[in-house]
DNA sequence: TTATTTTCAGAACGATCGTGCTAATCTGGG
DNA sequence: CCCAGATTAGCACGATCGTTCTGAAAATAA
């Protein structure tokens, strides 16, 4: 393996962009100033990719792989359905949470900046979030379909909800500082998936105890 | 008044730093890039405010004027409460939905840029983003208050919520083009405020009206 | 008109950007 | 050991950045 010392390098120069990226944006990460934070020459930097670009989507490769690894992985444990949906949010919410990174979900920084900014990184990204919004949509669908929620619940609807809640928190938590950004996020998931929640009687349940 | 023909040239020139800013963030709205798209010098321009951080602010505060005078001024026809809330709700979805920003919503690019950038850009824009959460979640208590949502309903999630669904749309339309984003956004408003409605009738409706 | 202030253009500065080119250094296989 | 290839540094380029300075043009006041 000629490979063992490049891919090493590789990761932690992946690792720092991903750190960087996120707190100044994927465009404000310049070449020279990831260089120096790790103690590589610039082109010794740049070598490893071809253009800055190939970077970029290298970076948001790697901090995809680490968000599958750490969110979507973990969450195959559950049963599918409503379990399953309420660890996917709770794994991922845990990970935004505890994320290392200084400027919060390296997604939420990185889509921000490109979303009005054509490319592939973009294309790139759209993908990704779409994915994971359809990930939610699915296992929600699934939960419908199993009867675990209600069947005017609308997945497509609810995964979006469900989708906005993380990203303000995420958002509240890095312009606010506010540390309990993710506490309401947890609240307002929890509230949205017992109102989606079939009434727990048949129609007519007339004479018993009522709840 | 010898500031006319300057006031007006400022006033120019803030249009198209919003236009541009929401585009390219406020990071990247380089002066040199500014002038060229209104056909001046750079530094005539720049004579205009004494930085970059200067035409930043500035901007944030023409951006601020422009939402005043187009949200939050309408919604006071409405009655306070929910009537108010829902005209805030409505104003501000179809502000940003119709808004002619190549980026979509001037606030949204430049706190997403600068919330993890420290500097007086930030904490104005943190100090507008939660004035704005802090208008809905007033609102929010006071339709609590006056019984036209439930008791239970914790005003603040509901703000957060709220905002939540709003940021969202926009996030979605800027990355996907979606353009059924805000149709989303006002569906979920619509669910979740009917969601906080009190029961049509109280347990004990009885003789005189408590409270 | 003239005088004065406001407004803007032009040129230049140091810094930093992404990106090539060349050579030195390191690494593993024979 | 040596040698081929991978890895990295050094240097320079054109471009663009924010900013400063100087002077011309334009607007206003006298």
């Amino acid at each position: 393996m000629t490979r063992t010392h490049g891919e090493r390098k590789r990761r932690e120069i992946l690792v720092a962009a991903m750190d960087v990226g996120s707190a100044e944006g994927l465009g404000g990460l310049s070449i020279g100033r990831l260089a120096e934070e790790i103690g590589m020459s610039k082109s010794g930097l740049f070598a490893h990719f071809g253009s800055k670009e190939e970077l970029q989507l290298a970076t948001i490769g790697f901090a995809a792989e680490d968000y599958e690894r750490r969110v979507l992985a973990p969450a195959q444990d559950a049963e599918p359905g409503l379990a399953r949906l309420r660890a996917l949010l709770d794994a991922w919410v845990t990970y935004i949470d505890a994320t290392g990174n200084r400027g919060g979900c390296f997604f939420d920084a990185a889509s921000s900046e490109f979303s009005s900014r054509p490319g592939p990184v973009r294309e790139r990204l759209a993908q990704l979030s779409r994915g994971w919004l359809r990930r939610l949509e699915q296992e929600a669908r699934a939960a419908v379909r199993m009867g675990e929620l209600a069947r005017e619940v609308d997945p497509e609807l609810l995964a979006f909800k469900l989708h906005a809640y993380v990203e303000e928190a995420n958002w509240a938590r890095e312009l606010f500082d506010d540390r309990r950004s993710f506490h309401k996020a947890r609240g307002a998931i929890d509230e949205t998936l017992r109102h989606a929640t079939p009434p727990p009687e048949p129609p007519r349940p007339q004479i018993g105890d009522r709840s």
